[in-house]
DNA sequence: ACCAAGACGAGAGTCGTTATCATCTCTCGC
DNA sequence: GCGAGAGATGATAACGACTCTCGTCTTGGT
């Protein structure tokens, strides 16, 4: 599923405009991020690229998706199973959170805004300037609680 | 801070009722959690109960955190830091997220009814039975900020 | 074409966590 | 109380995600 056909795009040129080089590692990984939009670890970005042809690094996966993160093109999300997954970020500020079902592992993707205000005022009571949040829900989808 | 004189008879109360017995490792990480209502590492808890002449392993810290988070009577929680940490978790279901300032590492705990409502919404609409959830709420606290 | 800075890949290393296994201990029936 | 057996513990090895190092290759500018 493609989230933006502008997307990788955007994160070539951004990566040139923070005045970095154009490599093939940055390359194979925006494309391949481009075209899944949720929710993809290192090693599974490693794996999709070579099996396509490519010929990167693990450690050029991570370094590229710290480059990326530290962009604010890429989002890191943590959904508690000791390995960290990556998906692209629209420019906007659109994004999304992740439901996961204990039972079968499905992870689903929402948004909602009353959730997204309950953070801000969060932080604002707090006196944070809030610049990221992470949301994971758990629980039983309905076809493990049937 | 202590979070309720209560909880650790309850939790050791709750590891009898589960079959379970009574083993000194068991004791040594319930009495130390129930010092620290917030946040503790497998590490600093096995250094905690050490420092206080205890002789615990650090695999049996990891084993009897699982136990208790299985019980529920632990919460386990994820800072995106790679380390795992875990707090006492009260029975009536009253818990709290968590804030990390992005300059100073501060932590700070808050609960919000408004975020747990939406939370409650989000799993509903999506065809969820929500048994938990994590929250991590990321920025610049105002000493950073200045 | 040349050069310097930067990007890359392979492999070693780190560190949090888990698995193994021999030893110890709690509990229960006697 | 005593003994037996199930369960708990701790030292250590193993594992896996991630990071570091370093020599080589590529890029972009002159
Ligand atoms: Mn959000
Ligand atoms: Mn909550
Ligand atoms: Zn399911
Ligand atoms: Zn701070």
């Amino acid at each position: 599923m493609i989230v933006s056909t502008a997307w990788p795009d955007h994160a070539l040129a951004a990566l040139r405009d923070a005045g970095l080089r154009s490599g093939g590692a940055r390359r194979a990984v925006v494309a391949h991020l481009a075209r899944h939009d949720c929710c993809r670890s290192a090693q599974e970005i490693h794996d999709g690229v070579r099996a396509e042809g490519g010929t990167v690094g693990i450690a050029s996966v991570y370094r590229v998706l710290d480059t990326l993160v530290a962009l604010r093109l890429v989002q890191r999300v943590e959904l508690g199973d000791g390995v960290a997954r990556f998906e692209p970020s629209t420019s906007d500020g659109h994004h999304h959170h992740h439901v996961v079902c204990d039972g079968c592992g499905k992870v689903e993707p929402f948004s909602d805004n009353a959730l997204e205000h309950a953070l801000e005022g969060v932080a604002g009571r707090l006196g944070f300037a809030m610049d990221a949040h992470e949301v994971v829900v758990r629980g039983a989808c309905d076809t493990c609680r049937a």
